[in-house]
DNA sequence: ATAACTGGGTTCCAGATCGGAACGAATATG
DNA sequence: CATATTCGTTCCGATCTGGAACCCAGTTAT
């Protein structure tokens, strides 16, 4: 199977995927996230390749996750804003973040820590379920069909 | 810069995608975590190339997020587990797979449903305050230079 | 005992994707 | 007018990918 089909698959991992699963789109999305809204800010920042990059921004312009908003009129230039489908992204990124201070440390810390402005206090974020609040194991969670991979015919 | 240097960035994000930041990585995780441990069950289950598959089990085995394990003498068979290591990467897994579910949805409904069983609720994975307990909003967290990041000069 | 099968790979090649550097277009500045 | 800034695009050689064929050690089927 070619990569450019996953978003066929009945997966919303792969979905996900389909659209924030290639090289750098996740570091771009990191740097929104952190205020970057300018082509060349992301360009300096991420050392992608221009032409990378504005590929990388159309897409995701095009699946919705970043609106072009113009910020000055002559000349026109545009800059890179998440939508809320984009904000939807952050516990994903939250989670890489944490995964990476945790195993991928060498040494040294970590390079960010987050303060939760409405308690104050630096947070590790933490996944849980909606329902009792408890931390989300892996071992506690049973996957079962949703509606769109049930047979009609059972 | 060449993508395989990003793990070189003093970054949590760009270190943890370096490990599963490659096509079909975290494909191959999220089957890992369904159940599967076999070499060709995740080649028929991912219709990736065996060629494709071995090269990224392999590396997720030398980056200590999958172990081989034997389950067969002679001849000698192996499957992949994963460590806590690769545990750890529920959270990612589930964050991704709740934001496909709500934006990239075909109007079938979600393929998966979660079941916590020590609550007994299908539960909708959120991203929590480890210190509050709330829901973490992007707009509540300001992010701070962390220990790897602080200029010991100053 | 020979053939066919299984699990778990590796080799090879054509085509797609990538990185780097040069080029372009539209306006502003001196 | 010459130069700078911002945001791209074009081109090309290098790297990565997908598909198919091949390999090898044991195992079962004939």
């Amino acid at each position: 199977m070619r990569w450019d089909d996953i978003d066929k698959q009945i997966c919303s991992v792969a979905r996900a995927l389909s659209v924030v699963g290639e090289r750098w789109t996740m570091l771009i999305l990191r740097d929104a996230f952190l205020g970057t809204r300018r082509f060349d800010q992301f360009q300096s920042n991420l050392g992608i390749t221009r032409h990378r990059l504005s590929e990388r921004l159309a897409k995701l312009v095009d699946q919705g996750v970043l609106v072009k908003v113009p910020y000055h009129d002559r000349p026109l230039r545009h800059e890179y804003r998440l939508t809320r489908k984009g904000l939807g992204l952050y516990p994903v990124l939250m989670s890489l973040a944490r995964w990476g201070d945790e195993w991928m440390d060498k040494g040294e810390g970590a390079p960010l820590e987050y303060i939760h402005q409405s308690c104050g206090h630096m947070t590790r974020p933490t996944l849980t379920c909606s329902e009792c609040a408890e931390p989300l194991r892996p071992e506690e969670v049973r996957p079962r069909l949703g509606p769109a991979l049930q047979d009609p015919n059972l």
